[in-house]
DNA sequence: TGTTAGCACTCTTCGGTGTCGAGTGCTAAC
DNA sequence: GTTAGCACTCGACACCGAAGAGTGCTAACA
């Protein structure tokens, strides 16, 4: 049936709804929305126009006399097609906020996963919501800037690899005390000069033979340093889940029940769980919204997460998600986590797309419609 | 008056009310107390026991005509006199604990903060309590181990420390470009020669001067490197706050308001608030316990606090504290930040105090009593 | 003198009842 | 197709009374 493609009226009456219900938390009548400016409709109307609404499954009633919610599937058109662009990006943090985001993402060297996590608190401020970063798997694709063997002592030595984003990792490297730490020097500097450039996993056996020879060290007793060069860069790649105000899930009425709250906090301790959650939604460009029940985690059906996916110069630096109530302020959300998409790359000046990147709206997710003054105060 | 030197009986009926209200969380009446084993009292005796104790203040009631809870003066009391020894030392963590904190805590290698930071997250769950771990302010008692400067590119390199209790720490350099890559690691060999034993602060300009004379690069040339080591070495004393278990305080019915809860779970991301309150604490070397309004912290008036500092080879790693209501199980507690000290400090063998360290009780707060048998179901 | 039994009293908890109001669905009129 | 009117439903809230736990006090007892 083509029933499913709703008339204007139903949309703009489903908007309105959806955004009084996201407002108020109240379920909504038909006279509070016969109220609203520019709906010239009386309670009546609204009424069999509800009634219709509900039994297409996009809102539902608490019980016979309450006013009327919208449902998983309601939520679900109202981002796809009802919020409107301005809503979207018309958007702008304070100079607080945007010295937050300099001191933070601009830091020009250090873990880059700082700047994920920075990013992420900046967003769980401004949306109020809760934010889960998850940083990694970037590791493959980057390569070695410069690397060097410190020795610490008989028998261990420091590997301190730089990437070419600038993220700085060491590991401990045990190793049979045949190799001195003059020799260790060598070593270091020979690979230094070959490996530099290069992705970890380029590293073969000919360069390996290649130092062996230039340093009289043999192929096994190299082991242990080029051991410890593929454990920096594990570390790099290991995902790392870090949650940005958790505690603010609390301000959210629909969790003042503290056995409900206590879920889902547990859940968010979970990083496992949330590496699934962010990354599963990690694989566009784009946004990614998840409402309720199209989330997989049990517990999370009252729960909606907005993902996006940031990556500068071609390199995925992670994923960070909102987490809120199904009753979220969608367009604020999506607003920030674009906003700080443009700070992002802008700030890593990737040529060309700095100051395009807040008009790249997620693909397929949302759709600019023009009709209606579907305004809301 | 020496009123306040309780008899025998009262001492008794305080602890029973403590460990039953710990126990069950609800008031306590002199029906419940007559009926416990070894105490041969009728509840009108008990009655009159207890109106005493109100009248001195060890206990309260939140109506007329309920049962007795002990105000925050009982318990201190209670921690203070009436705890057995043994309630506090016999425990034992499961097979599963013990394998954590061997891979956790003996770890020989890395940021010593992880350390306490394992410990944490086991005493978390040792006691299902929330934990509080504060490291740092170590890095001025520690001395240089190793120290290695990294060429990364031209006017940037990386300092590298590796401190006498193997933590190791980077920092970034960012110089003139005066100084080439050769005479870098020059200005590295001869820092590393000079400063290895000392602590940062004992590097004086006679050093430097050593250092300029051996390399030919200017004092000021070399000031940048300098500032790089003591950069390292701010990191260290860097205070770094780790909290295990936060949702763990929502199991807890006395928060099962979730405004309450909220304020709290709030406190917890004060890093300020929170190294004040367990840094305050950690003055001794035993464990410390605030009781209710003892914390100075406003809100944390319904809470306990019980911390632990530690330290290994004279070398304070941090502290760890224990946070709950104050009907918290104290004996638990005190028993799981005990054996924790005790695994601790065997892990790194420190000779002497390993195998002893359990029986180093907190000094003052915690007595002995070996009258009346107030076994504890 | 210390202990205990008995009893009246207090105060919370909980289930039941009644009222109020918001909101609906339906019908009939416009 | 829209709207006014009206009966109906159901949750929220306040009120009431019974039940029960626990107390303080008094008087009797060892």
């Amino acid at each position: 049936m083509a029933r499913d493609e709703l008339d204007e009226r139903k949309k703009r009456i489903l908007k309105a709804v959806i955004d009084e219900y996201i407002e108020t938390r109240e379920p909504v009548g038909s006279r509070t929305i016969s109220k609203l400016p520019d709906m010239d409709y009386s309670p009546a109307t609204i009424r069999n126009e509800m009634a219709d609404l509900e039994e297409l499954g996009y809102l539902s009633q608490p019980h016979t006399s309450a006013g009327r919610v919208p449902s998983d599937k309601g939520y679900r058109l109202y981002v796809d097609k009802l919020i409107k662009l301005e809503e979207k990006i018309g958007f702008e943090p304070t100079v607080k906020e945007l010295d937050d985001v300099k001191t933070g993402i601009q830091r020009d060297i250090g873990e880059m996963s700082d700047q994920i996590r920075v990013a992420s608190e900046l967003i769980s401020r401004l949306t109020e919501y809760t934010s889960i970063a998850v940083t990694g798997t970037a590791g493959g694709t980057r390569r070695i800037k410069a690397l060097q063997v410190v020795p610490i002592e008989p028998g261990k030595a420091l590997a301190v690899i730089v990437l070419d984003d600038d993220a700085v990792l060491n590991a401990v490297i045990q190793h049979d005390n045949t190799i001195g730490p003059e020799t260790l020097m060598k070593v270091s500097t020979h690979c230094n000069l070959l490996f530099a450039g290069h992705r970890i996993e380029e590293i073969n056996m000919n360069m390996i033979d290649s130092v062996s020879e230039a340093t009289g060290v043999s192929r096994t007793g190299l082991m242990p340093v080029i051991d410890g060069l593929f454990e920096c860069i594990k570390k790099a790649e290991n995902t790392e889940v870090h949650t940005e105000g958790a505690v603010k899930l609390l301000s959210h009425p629909e969790f003042s029940d503290v056995g409900k709250a206590k879920g889902i906090l547990e859940l968010l301790n979970r990083e496992d769980l949330m590496v699934d959650l962010i990354k599963e939604c990690s694989s566009s460009d784009g946004l990614v919204i998840r409402i309720g029940s199209e989330n997989k985690i049990e517990g999370l059906n009252e729960c909606s997460v907005v993902t996006a996916t940031y990556s500068v110069n071609g390199v995925n630096l992670g994923s960070i998600g909102v987490l809120g109530p199904t009753r979220m302020d969608y367009p604020r959300v999506i607003a920030a986590l674009e906003y700080v998409r443009k700070r992002l790359t802008g700030a890593n000046e990737l040529p060309g797309t700095a100051g395009a990147a807040v008009n790249e709206l997620p693909p397929g997710n949302i759709e600019v419609r023009n009709d209606g003054v579907l305004s809301k105060e």
